[in-house]
RNA sequence: GCACUCGUAGCUCAGCUGGAUAGAGCAUCUGAUUGCGGUUCAGAAGGUCGCAGGUUCGAAUCCUGCCGAGUGUACCA
């Protein structure tokens, strides 16, 4: 349930009855525990534009807030801040909400249809460590605004229309027989046709020629794509469904796919005035850059941008969508920035569609520096998933209770889950530093505690046996606190869904597992002198407490396991 | 050069639509606890929120300048 928008709108109401306008309309969080759950600060602000009294203007909020049967307490303090505790009985009385199937978080009202746009793996090439924040950020994006009852089309704009296929075929037709075997290690493959490109001009020249008969559609070269493109997306799948994301062949519409319409995009945007011809290509030029995108290459051929609009064409027009996102790189801001304010000034997408581009930074090592191997190669994201699932292995309690296939899944499901988490648990606009040793730990915000705390709960819950889920007497101030926690998941998911930042979520997560050990180590639930009556309260917040935990999870993309 | 992002505790990070004494976790120190499963608990210490101005009753948060790091910068994706 929305808490928030409850005390939101009791807000409002007070305003309307009291005929005044204040800037800030909102409650924030209280920032100290003693100041309540809630606190309102816009009273000062409004006091000095009406040259009043702070604390007056916000007695005469709270004097009505009183009246509202959610609140246990309204002060106003210090200068004029209001705070606001939300009554025990009230959260009593809605806590079995957050028993259900959905932990209590509501259907949205009105549904968007939601573009996410994530992955983009190269064909020909392994996915490698770039691949692992759009891949996880995405999915849980996806997942999120799945969760909150958007319409989600899930995208994988595949790379598999670049000038390396031309490179490809050309040496694949040089190898002769030999070609079809060396196919099974595309990423050698690869690594030899580059050499050969990068070494003979004769060869180079020849792998252009071969992009431009691909491109007008010579059949043989047609084949030998079509082939190269099912191997590698065969890869990716092995790594997707590793990493329990949820993309398959009915998501990817790769580059290739825009092809026909880039004609019709370029034309559109010359015939509308928002592209020009300059020095041979047709560009689109902006008041404050000083670059312009290039739509159009003096050769005639096209680039990313023109592919770009055409799927931002086809997702408005043929998909339907309204909120686009696209969980790019950071490195390619100005690119998107571009891409969209072309797409709006050509009417490609209407005032109606809002494009969005997610952003997230680099993986650096410990150092600070990109992550890469040994080497100095970069890292296979199918060998960092592996390796994740045997450092896993590790933390598996009493392994010798478990058969060699249920290991294998509680060090997938732990050794995945770390992978995730550490990447979902910090703001993705910042760099992120990839440490095996934080992420695999029972300590701090990791998924591991997050899972372990699961399973602890799940185990109370079990050797409680049967109980009855009513509403919880909340016998305390940790208990109250905890309850109003649970109750808030709606109201972080909605926070996270808006600004596309899966960390508040984590964040959330982690503060209740917090909460409730602290409330597990105080207040007992299963020990012998525990009332009858309070144990069962308990329990109900025990369970609700697990339910919220594996809810949050599952929507980051990560699984519990009822034992570790 | 220009543009964008970032600079918060020893480390990893929250907080950034302006609000009360800047918060976690890890590491460090002190005490309690052998407890419902290993994530214990309480407390201490740790900060010129890069620097300097400005706006404001109030700035980590907004504005300007500077310093430092990273990224991008006309026909790759």
């Amino acid at each position: 349930m929305q808490i928030k928008s409850l005390v939101n709108s009791a807000l409002l109401e007070s305003f309307k009855k009291l005929n005044i306008s204040p800037k800030v309309t909102e409650a924030s969080e209280a920032t100290k525990p003693e100041f309540g759950d809630f606190q309102y600060n816009g009273a000062m602000a409004l006091a000095k534009e009406l040259k009043k009294n702070p604390r007056e203007i916000a007695a005469e909020i709270a004097e009505i807030l009183k009246q509202n049967e959610i609140f246990e307490k309204v002060e106003v303090a210090g200068p004029g801040f209001i705070n606001l505790t939300i009554s025990s009985s009230f959260i009593s009385k809605k806590l079995p909400e957050a028993l259900n199937s959905r932990a209590g978080v509501l259907v949205k009202d009105e549904p968007v249809k939601v573009v996410v746009d994530y992955s983009s793996p190269n064909m020909a090439k392994q996915m490698h460590v770039g691949h692992l924040r759009s891949t996880v950020i995405g999915d849980a994006l996806a997942n999120l605004f799945e969760f909150l009852g958007d319409e989600v089309i899930r995208q994988n704009h595949i790379g598999d229309w670049g000038t390396q296929f031309g490179m490809l075929i050309a040496y694949f037709e040089e190898q002769g027989e030999e070609a079809g075997k060396q196919l099974s290690d595309l990423e050698e493959f690869y690594k030899a046709a580059k050499k050969r490109f990068d070494q003979s001009s004769e060869f180079a020249n020849r792998a252009r020629e071969y992009v431009v008969k691909l491109q007008s559609g010579d059949k043989g070269c047609l084949k030998l794509w079509r082939e190269f493109i099912d191997i590698t997306l065969e890869h990716c799948q092995e790594v997707y469904d590793k990493l329990g994301v949820n993309l398959d062949k009915s998501c990817v519409r790769g580059e290739s796919a825009y092809n026909d319409e880039l004609k019709n995009i370029v034309s559109q945007l010359q015939q509308s005035g928002v592209a020009k011809e300059s020095q041979g290509a047709v560009c689109v030029f902006f008041e404050n850059s000083e670059n312009p995108l290039i739509v159009q290459k003096a050769d005639g051929g096209y680039l990313y941008a023109t592919t770009d609009l055409a799927a931002i064409k086809f997702r408005v027009e043929k998909l339907g969508a309204k909120r686009i996102c696209y969980v790019v790189d950071a490195r390619q801001s100005e690119h998107f920035r571009q891409v969209f304010d072309t797409a709006k000034k050509a009417g490609i997408a209407g005032d109606d569609v809002q494009l969005e581009h997610i952003a997230f930074g680099m993986v650096l090592d410990k150092s600070g520096k990109p992550f890469k191997t040994r080497e100095g190669g970069t890292v296979k994201l199918i060998d960092l998933i592996n390796e994740a699932i045997e450092r896993a292995k590790g933390f598996i309690k009493n392994a010798d209770e478990y058969t060699p296939e249920e290991i294998e899944n509680i060090a997938r499901v732990v050794g995945v889950g770390s992978l995730k988490y550490a990447d979902l648990s910090i703001n993705r606009t910042s760099n992120y530093i990839f440490d095996w040793d934080k992420m695999l730990n029972l300590d701090g915000n990791t998924a591991l505690y997050m899972q372990y705390a699961y399973a602890r709960i799940n185990s109370i819950l079990n050797r409680a046996g049967e109980f009855e889920q009513r509403e919880p007497i909340l016998s305390d101030e940790l208990e109250r606190r905890l309850a109003l926690k649970i109750l808030s998941l709606e109201d972080v998911l909605l926070k996270a869904s808006k600004e596309a930042m899966p960390h508040l979520i984590a964040a959330y997560l982690y503060e209740l597992a917090g909460m409730f050990m602290k409330f597990y180590e105080n207040n007992p639930v299963l020990r012998d002198d525990v009332p009858q009556e309070i144990k069962q309260s308990r329990l109900v917040l025990a369970k609700a407490t697990a339910n919220a935990i594996k809810t949050g999870l599952k929507i980051l993309g990560i699984e519990v396991l009822d034992r570790i």
